[in-house]
RNA sequence: GCACCGUUAGCUCAACUGGAUAGAGCAUUGGUCUACGGAACCAAAGGCUAGGGAUUCGAAUUCCUUACGGUGCACCA
């Protein structure tokens, strides 16, 4: 039941409609003025009364029921307490019936949507700065098919380019088999980096010469690259797989080799390509924009003229509703010029597409540097995290059976949690102490939370699951009940703002308002009628917590 | 130089999108149920929301401006 509809359909404001009232309706700081509550003020003009006197008059209008519980008036606002009794039974029916799929919804239903992210380069392991493309992306990927929308995960290979043909000049000078196979994808890494050091003019010649040679389909040239991509895949599927994130179609750069000349026919053909310094560009300075470049001087395609293939060809493809970009802040001119490219060629789904832009991850004393050895490898952070997680659980629960299985949950699931927790735009200074706390705003915190909610509902060995008719929850109660409610509203704003971080901080709401009514409520020792409810609210947020830190890609051990 | 983004407690960050007394975690100090898991809970202290102007009944939030920081601006992706 939508609360806020419910009231406003109860409130009458002449030339208001009840959705504007609906959508004005506030949560007042404190629950002690209210559950919900009107501001009146913007009715004052029309009405040619004060806010309090309307308020008032309202509040004389409204009367109560089996829902609102009292009305008020304070200050001008006009203030709505909700029968505590009925929320709480009507939300833990509702969580119990539902499960897995409390807060998902029909809304995208027919509707298909496109993601791209984590998007790796052939041939460069993962390292931090990589985390946050994977996580943001694998969690709206989960959160819109929560929805119901057909969510397409796309990881758009970086699978193009000359650097290609150095790495392989850098094998034949300097690489071999057995090198490669043993070292895996950081020996592979280690050529390319010592090419960048040590290479003089001519091998930079052979390294152009090797990547036209893969681009004409030599035999040679082609089993190296489909040999470093295949153990560049083998080594980041590891990585998904303990990540959880998952991809529906690996179309990288390469597969559209093929589909950016009808690209350019067209840009040509509808006159928005112009010639400049022996360069083929849209120009964009109507637009407040550099030009958009789509052929190098010497007749080769670009970054740009591959990211319109591959958009004109998803379009096709998938008929998407909305195409997400989740790639860092730092290409923000280049979507914006892209995207208006594909606008000026007439394709009025170009407003579809949009760059999910986030912050940049640097290290604490300065920007990562490949070249200089300056980076985290995200197997690293992950390897370390779980290694703390192991010792944490040895040393108070060493009597555990699985160990190591609850280790990795919540040691990748603090890797991810500290990722996703803060809203995406902003800068991360990658600290291990920062991602090895495991107190306070942690996902370990809410996994200790849903471990205690476990280890209640098995002590308790059975309950009547049918609430009795009256409830009367204490405040603490209450106030998890009412967090309860709102998970699937937090759900539809996460997916509306492009915002994991939203769930990630409703999970630590309601875990630290459980751990409230846990520790002031006793719920094994409570009388027969007060302990099955506070059993059902205990399961509820277990539950949610699980529905929540799944979105998320976290997993929730029963016992730590 | 131009454009985009950011600036909130000592530190890291929130703030339901313009609403009531700006909230959490960490760190500091002091406390807690003879426990259903102390990876917890409570409390104290900590704020001219970077500065200035404007709009509004009402601004951390919108607009202008200044400062500081980040990013980007033609053949890399």
């Amino acid at each position: 039941m939508d609360y806020k509809k419910y009231i406003a359909s109860k409130i009458n404001v002449e030339g208001v409609s009840v959705e504007e009232i609906a959508s004005s309706i506030a949560l007042p700081p404190n629950s002690q003025m209210g559950d919900y509550a009107l501001p009146c003020f913007k009715f004052a003009k029309a009405l040619r009364k004060s806010p309090a006197v309307i308020a008032q008059d309202l509040a004389k209008e409204i009367s109560t029921d089996d829902v609102i519980s009292e009305v008020s008036a304070i200050n001008g606002y006009l203030n709505f307490k909700i029968n505590k009794s009925g929320l709480a039974r009507e939300v833990l029916g509702r969580i119990a019936q539902q499960g897995e799929k409390y807060g998902s919804s029909d809304v995208g239903a027919g509707r298909t949507i496109c993601i791209d992210y984590s998007s790796v380069n052939i041939a460069k392991p993962f390292h931090i700065g990589h985390l946050s493309t994977t996580v943001l992306g694998s969690a709206l990927y989960k959160i819109f098919n929560f929805l119901g929308y057909n969510a397409v995960g796309i990881n758009h290979l970086g699978d193009y380019g000359t650097q290609f043909g150095k790495l392989i000049s850098a094998y034949k000078h300097w690489g071999n088999r057995e090198e490669v196979e043993n070292g895996g994808i950081h020996a592979i890494n280690d050529l390319y980096v010592r090419f960048n050091n040590e290479a003089d003019e001519a091998m930079e010649k052979e390294a152009r010469e090797y990547f036209r040679l893969i681009e004409n389909g030599d035999k040679e040239a082609n089993d190296l690259f489909e040999w470093f991509k295949k153990l560049t895949l083998e080594y980041v599927q590891k990585i998904y797989d303990r990540l959880d994130v998952h991809f529906d179609s690996y179309a990288g750069e390469r597969f559209y080799t093929d589909k950016m000349q009808p690209v350019i026919d067209e840009l040509r053909e509808k006159g928005l390509l112009k010639e400049s310094n022996g360069a083929q560009i849209v120009d964009l300075e109507p637009y407040g924009m550099p030009p958009c470049l789509i052929l190098r001087s010497d007749g080769a395609s670009l970054y740009a003229t591959r990211d319109i293939a591959a958009a004109i060809y998803r379009k096709k493809t998938y008929d998407f509703y909305k195409c997400l970009y989740v790639v860092a802040y730092q290409q923000n001119l280049h979507f914006r010029q892209f995207f208006k490219v594909l606008e000026l060629m007439g394709k009025e789904w170009a407003k579809d597409l949009v760059h999910v832009a986030y912050g940049m991850v640097s290290l604490e004393d300065g920007a990562m540097s490949t070249r200089k050895g300056k980076v985290v490898w995200l197997e690293d952070v992950i390897s370390k995290c779980v290694e703390k997680a192991y010792a944490v659980i040895n040393e108070k629960n060493p009597d555990l059976a699985n160990k190591a299985e609850i280790a990795e949950k919540v040691g990748v699931g603090a890797v991810i949690f500290g990722a996703l927790y803060n809203n995406k735009i902003k800068d991360i200074t990658f600290s291990y102490d920062k991602v090895l706390s495991f107190e306070g705003e942690t996902s370990v915190y809410v996994q200790y939370t849903c471990a205690r909610a476990s280890s209640v509902l098995e002590k308790a060995e059975g309950y009547d699951a049918a609430l009795p008719e009256e409830l009367n929850p204490t405040d603490e109660e209450f106030e998890v009940i009412k967090t309860l409610a709102s998970f699937p509203e937090i759900v539809l704003d996460a997916a509306d703002k492009y915002e994991p971080s939203y769930i990630a901080r409703y999970s630590v709401d309601l875990a630290q308002k459980f751990n409230k009514f846990y520790f002031d409520c006793k719920i094994l020792a409570a009388e027969p009628g007060v302990k099955d409810f506070r059993l059902l609210l205990t399961k509820a947020t277990l539950r949610v917590l699980e529905n929540a830190l799944g979105l998320l890609g976290i997993g929730v051990p029963d016992k730590m």
